[in-house]
DNA sequence: CCTACCGATCGGTAGG
DNA sequence: CCTACCGATCGGTAGG
C-alpha cells in the first residue's frame, strides 16, 4: 500500500522475468526498519532521507526507488507497527479467561508493543502522527479504531463485573494515556519487569488493595 | 537566562541611555509566544526562524538580535510555560483543604495548564523535550522536579487517608500520563467542561462509585 | 539501484 | 532591528 515499485510489486502486477516465487523485498523492509529507528531517535523531520539510505548502505537517490516520498516510509513504519501490535494483542487475549485477566493481557500487550525491539514503530506513531497528511490518515485511523474497539470490549466486561465504576471511554483514555507515558520513564525493561509493571498498573487502574509483597 | 541581548538585559547590566525604568521587552515575549504557537502547530523542526520572525513582523536576521540560537527560544517557551504553570497550581492548591480536594486541584490545574490559551507551552514541552540539548536541560529538569514534588506531597496525603492503594510514584505517573494524553482528544474545552473532566478523572483515578447524575 | 544534479530552504552572520 | 548574504542540507528527479 505504501509501496512504490519494489520487486514484489512488479511481480505482483503481472508475469515477470521467469521467477515463479515472490522474492522477499528485503531492502524494502530494511528501509522501513532503519527509518523507524531513525525517526524514533531524531524525529521525522530530524532524520533525512540520506540518513535512512545510509543506514542500509544505499544512496539517497535509491531510496526513491522504494518509496515515492519520505512520508510514505513514515506511513509504512506506522502501519507495520500497528499491524504487528494488533496481532500480538489478539493472540494474548485468546489465552485470557476472566475479564480481569483480559485487562491484564491488554495492558501487558500494550507495554510489550511499546518496549519491544519493534517499539520504535509505536513511539513514532505517538510522536509523529501529525506528519501524516490528512488524506493519508484514514487507513491508519481504521487500525487505531480496531485497537480501540478491542479495548472497549474488554472494558465493558470489566465494568459489568463491577471492577470499575467510571465510564469505560474515559477509563480507556486514562489507561492508554498512562501506558503510553511509560515511553518517558521506562528504559529497556526485561520481560519480567514488564510483567511486574503490567500487574502494578492493573492494580492501580482498579485501585485494588495491594498484594502482600509489593510495596 | 535564555536572553541574548534585549533591551532589558542591556539596561540591567549597567547605566544606559537615560531610561531609569526597565522597558518591557515586548518584542522578546512576542517572539516567545509566536514561537510557542508555531512549534505547537508545526513542530520545532517544522517551524523555521523565518516563520517565527514573520509572525511578529520582523526579518529573520532580527530574530538573532533577541535569541542567539533557535534552541534558545524553544528553551524560553518551555521555561515560561512551566513557571506559569507552577504558579497557577500553587495558588489553586492553597484553596484546597482535604487531600481529595487537593488532588482535584492538581488535576484541574494540570488540565487548565494544558488547555488554556498558553497551553502551547506545555504541549511543546511534551513533544519537543528531546530537542533541548542535554547541557541545557538542567534548569528545566529542576522545574519539572519541583512540580513532581508537589504532586508527590499531595499523593502521600491521599494515600494516608486510604483513598489509593498503589505506590504513589506509580500513581503519579499513571495520573500525569492520563492527563497529558488529553492533548490528543480534548479540543478547546470551556472552563466548565474542564471542571467536569477533572471531577471525572479524580473519580476514575480513585475508582470511586459514580455520583448520581453522571454516567 | 547509482550518479549527478536541481531549486528551495535552512540556521546563522557581518556590517551597519 | 534591517539588508544582504553564506555554506550546508534538504526532498526529490533525470537518465541510465
Amino acid at each position: 500500500m505504501a509501496k512504490k515499485n519494489g520487486t514484489a510489486n512488479r511481480q505482483g502486477s503481472g508475469p515477470s522475468t521467469g521467477q515463479t516465487e515472490r522474492q522477499p523485498p528485503a531492502r524494502y523492509w530494511e528501509l522501513i526498519r532503519a527509518a523507524g529507528k531513525l525517526f524514533e531517535e531524531k524525529g521525522y523531520q530530524g532524520a533525512s532521507v540520506r540518513d535512512i539510505a545510509d543506514a542500509v548502505g544505499m544512496t539517497s537517490g535509491s531510496f526513491f526507488y522504494h518509496f515515492a516520498t519520505k512520508e510514505d516510509v513514515l506511513f509504512a513504519v506506522m502501519e507495520g507497527g500497528m499491524l504487528q501490535g494488533l496481532e500480538v494483542v489478539t493472540k494474548k487475549l485468546e489465552g485470557a479467561r476472566s475479564a480481569r485477566e483480559q485487562l491484564y493481557a491488554l495492558v501487558l500487550g500494550h507495554l510489550e508493543g511499546l518496549h519491544s525491539e519493534y517499539g520504535y514503530a509505536h513511539k513514532v506513531w505517538l510522536r509523529e502522527w501529525r506528519q501524516i497528511s490528512p488524506e493519508k490518515r484514514a487507513p491508519l485511523e481504521a487500525l487505531s479504531q480496531s485497537y480501540r474497539d478491542t479495548w472497549l470490549q474488554v472494558l465493558a466486561k470489566v465494568k459489568n463485573e463491577g471492577l470499575i465504576a467510571a465510564d469505560i471511554a474515559l477509563f480507556r483514555r486514562m489507561t492508554v494515556g498512562a501506558l503510553n507515558w511509560t515511553v518517558h520513564w521506562v528504559r529497556n525493561p526485561t520481560p519480567e519487569q514488564l510483567q511486574a509493571l503490567a500487574a502494578d498498573f492493573v492494580g492501580a487502574f482498579l485501585n485494588e488493595p495491594n498484594p502482600e509483597v509489593r510495596r
